[in-house]
RNA sequence: GGGGCUGUAGCUCAGCUGGUUAGAGUGCCGGUCUGUCACACCGGAGGUCGCGGGUUCGAGCCCCGUCAGCCCCGCCA
C-alpha cells in the first residue's frame, strides 16, 4: 500500500524478510556518519528510519552524492536490501537487522540548515515552545508528533465507525452562524453584502443539531469544529474539536450509553481496555468530598466536613470564620507525615493564592504532635477526624465556595507530592445532577451553569422550584470524567416551548429579545419536537490523555499560542484597506 | 484584566558579590578515517546577552518600561 510511482516501501518498513530485494526509497536524511571509506545514512519517513550504507563498492555518483549530503536533505534512492552482519544489527531500531545498499541515490530536495534540530541528542531538551511553533513543519518531522498526529487519526476513524454503527448520520453544519449573546465571546467575520452584520463561528453546533433532531434525524453526529474567543490554557485552544451528537426518543440512560460506546472504543484504539458502565457521582457530592466537579478519582483520599469536631477546640485560626457559620473541612492524608515542613508551607501557599485564608496543618508521628495549630489537638481528637500515627490533617475554614478550590487543589499536590499510587489507571465517572443555575458573581442573579437549552430536573419543575428557589433546581445535565478531567458534557434538552420562554425570562430575557436571538429555535419546539438530547466530547483533550501529551498543542498540528497567535503563519495579520472597506470597516486603536 | 516563570552563539544551556577579551555541548564549515548507528579525532567560523530607558567609574547581572513564549487566577453559557 505504500508503493507509488516512485517509491516500493517506506524506509520504516524493512525488515529482514525484505533481504534480497530491490526497493526505491524517499526520505529525509536523518543523520549522516560519514566514515571516510563507507557513509551510513539513516533515511527517515513516517514509517521510521531505515540506514543506508555507501561503501567503496557503490557506483561513483553514489559515493560523491552520499559525501555531499546535510540534514533534511529528501533524497530519492534504488538499490538492495541486505541482511546486516550479526555483530551490527542495532536492535534499537525496528529496520535494525537491515540495511541498504543503493546503486542510485539522488538528492531531490535539497535542505537549508534546519532552524531548529528533528534528530535530537540522547538527554537533549525539545526546542523553545516559539521555535516550536513557528518552524512547524521542522517540529512536526519529530517521530513523536507524527506518533501523535497518526494516534489522532485513527480515533477520529474510530469514533467515525463506532457511532456510524450506532446508526448516528454524519451531518456537517455552518461554520458561519449568527452571534450568540451568552457564553462565550464569538469570533465575528463581517459581511460584506450587508454592511454593518456580521457572521459568527460556532462555538459549538448546539441549537442545528437540536433542529436536525425536531427534523427527524434522530441521530446525528459531528466532527465539529468549534471556536471561542476566550484566554487560554494548556488544555484550552480558540479553535478545538468536538465529537458532537445528539438523539431523539431517548433518556438520559441512552445518551450516557451511547458516550461510553465511544470513549471505551477510543480508548481500545489506543490499547486501553477499560470497564462499563462507568460509575456515577452526584455533582453536589464531588463538590463535598473532592471540591471540584472532574475528580479524580483514581486515588480515594477525600475531603471531610470537621465543623463538629473542630469547633469545640478553640483554635483561634478557625473561631472567627466558624462565628459566620462557615465549616471546617479538610483532608485526613495517610502517610502524609512524610510531607516536609516545606511541602506544606508551599500548599499552604498555594491555598492563600486561590483566596482563601490559607491552610492549618496538624502532623502526628509517635507521640508527637505539630504543626501549626497542632497545640490545639489530641491523639485522640485527631484519631475521631482519621488521622492516625504518621498522618497529616490538612484544614481549610471558610465558606464551601473558597474551601472547595482549595481542598481541590491541596488534595491533587498532595497525591502528586507523595507519589500516591492511584487504586485504578482509568477512572472514568459521570458527574450527574448539576444545579440548573449558579448565582452571579457580582450581582448574585441567577446566571446559567450550563446553556439555556437545557432541561431542569421533571421533579423539580413539578415541585416548583424553578421559581420558588432556583439555586436548588437541579438541571438534566452530565459531564463525563476521567482521571481529573473533564472530557466533555450534554444533557437533554428543553422540548417545550414555554418552559423554553419561561427560562429566558429567568435569564432576564425580554419575550421579545428571546425572539429575535433563538427564535429560530423556539419556532423549530413549536414544530413538533422528540424528546432529545446529546453531548460532546472534547476530542482535542482525549487524544492528548491518550498520547500522553503535555499540552493540547502536542496533539492538533498547527496551534495557537497562549496569546491566540499562529506563529507558523502568522495569524492574526492587519488586514489591507481595500478589504476593510469592502467590508465596511473602519479601525480603532 | 491580574499574578508568576523564562528570554545569552542556529539549537540546548552555564555565566559567582556588578569588574579585563561572555563560555560549554551540539549543529555548521574545513580536514583525517572501510562498519558506524548521538561514529571518533584535529582545526575553524559563529554573540544587537529579546527590545528601550535608567542607576553606576563600569551592567549579561541592579531598577523602570516594553515585547514574546509558557504556567496559573479571572474568563471558557
Amino acid at each position: 500500500m505504500s508503493r507509488t510511482s516512485r517509491r516500493t516501501h517506506r524506509c520504516g518498513e524493512l525488515r529482514a524478510e525484505y533481504v534480497g530485494q530491490r526497493v526505491r526509497l524517499g526520505g529525509w536524511v536523518h543523520r549522516r556518519r560519514d566514515l571516510g571509506g563507507i557513509v551510513f545514512i539513516d533515511l527517515r519517513d513516517r514509517a521510521g528510519i531505515v540506514q543506508v550504507a555507501v561503501g567503496p563498492s557503490a557506483p561513483e555518483d553514489v559515493r560523491r552524492a552520499a559525501a555531499g549530503l546535510s540534514g533534511e536533505t529528501v533524497v530519492e534512492l534504488e538499490g538492495e536490501v541486505v541482511a546486516r552482519p550479526g555483530n551490527m544489527r542495532n536492535p534499537e531500531l525496528a529496520t535494525g537487522e537491515v540495511e541498504v545498499h543503493p546503486s542510485k541515490l539522488v538528492v531531490v530536495g535539497p535542505a537549508v540548515t534546519p532552524a531548529i534540530p528533528v534528530a535530537r541528542g540522547k538527554g537533549e531538551e525539545l526546542p523553545a515552545e516559539e521555535l516550536r511553533l513557528k518552524y512547524r513543519h521542522l517540529d512536526l518531522r519529530r517521530s513523536e508528533m507524527q506518533a501523535n498526529l497518526i494516534l489522532r487519526h485513527r480515533l477520529l476513524q474510530r469514533a467515525r465507525r463506532t457511532l456510524a454503527e450506532l446508526e448516528f448520520l454524519e451531518i456537517e453544519t455552518p461554520i458561519l452562524t449568527k452571534p450568540t449573546p451568552e457564553g462565550a465571546r464569538d469570533y465575528v467575520v463581517p459581511s460584506r453584502v450587508h454592511p454593518g452584520e456580521f457572521y459568527a463561528l460556532p462555538q459549538s453546533p448546539q441549537i442545528y443539531k437540536q433542529l436536525l433532531m425536531v427534523a427527524g434525524f434522530d441521530r446525528y453526529f459531528q466532527i465539529a469544529r468549534c471556536f471561542r474567543d476566550e484566554d487560554l490554557r494548556n488544555d484550552r485552544q480558540p479553535e478545538f474539536t468536538q465529537i458532537d451528537l445528539e438523539a431523539s426518543f431517548i433518556g438520559v440512560e441512552d445518551v450516557l450509553g451511547f458516550v461510553e460506546a465511544v470513549l471505551v472504543a477510543l480508548w481500545d484504539e489506543a490499547g486501553q481496555r477499560v470497564a462499563r458502565p462507568f460509575p456515577r457521582i452526584t455533582w453536589r457530592e464531588a463538590m463535598e468530598r473532592y471540591g471540584t466537579d472532574k475528580p479524580d478519582l483514581r486515588y480515594e483520599l477525600a475531603i471531610a466536613d470537621w465543623t463538629a469536631q473542630v469547633g469545640p477546640l478553640g483554635v483561634p485560626f478557625f473561631d472567627s470564620a466558624l462565628k459566620n457559620g462557615a465549616r471546617v473541612r479538610g483532608l485526613a492524608v495517610k502517610g502524609g507525615a512524610a510531607l516536609s515542613r516545606k511541602d506544606v508551607d508551599q500548599l499552604a501557599e498555594t491555598a492563600k493564592q486561590l483566596g482563601g485564608s490559607g491552610l492549618a496543618w496538624v502532623k502526628r508521628q509517635g507521640e508527637q504532635i505539630s504543626g501549626s495549630v497542632g497545640k490545639h489537638f489530641t491523639a485522640a481528637a485527631l484519631g475521631a477526624l482519621g488521622v492516625g500515627d504518621g498522618d497529616v490533617a490538612l484544614l481549610a475554614v471558610g465558606p464551601d465556595r473558597l474551601t472547595s478550590p482549595v481542598l481541590d487543589r491541596v488534595r491533587r499536590e498532595v497525591i502528586r507530592r507523595l507519589g500516591a499510587k492511584p487504586t485504578a489507571a482509568h477512572a472514568f465517572a459521570w458527574v450527574v445532577d448539576f444545579p440548573l443555575f449558579e448565582p452571579d458573581p457580582e450581582s448574585g442573579k441567577p446566571v446559567f451553569a450550563h446553556h439555556p437549552f437545557t432541561s431542569p430536573h421533571p421533579d423539580d419543575l413539578a415541585g416548583g422550584k424553578l421559581d420558588s428557589d432556583p439555586f436548588a433546581c437541579r438541571a438534566l445535565h452530565y459531564d463525563a470524567v476521567y482521571n481529573g478531567n473533564e472530557l466533555g458534557s450534554g444533557s437533554i434538552r428543553i422540548i417545550d416551548p414555554a418552559v423554553q420562554r419561561r427560562i429566558f425570562a429567568l435569564l432576564g430575557l425580554a419575550p421579545a429579545d428571546a425572539e429575535a436571538r433563538f427564535g429560530f429555535l423556539l419556532h423549530g419546539l413549536q414544530a413538533g419536537a422528540p424528546p432529545h438530547g446529546g453531548f460532546a466530547i472534547g476530542f482535542d483533550r482525549v487524544v492528548m490523555l491518550l498520547a500522553d501529551a503535555g499540552s493540547l498543542r502536542d496533539v492538533i498540528a498547527f496551534p495557537k499560542t497562549t496569546a491566540a497567535r499562529a506563529l507558523f503563519e502568522g495569524a492574526p495579520a492587519p488586514a489591507n484597506p481595500a478589504d476593510l472597506r469592502a467590508l465596511h470597516i473602519k479601525v480603532e486603536r
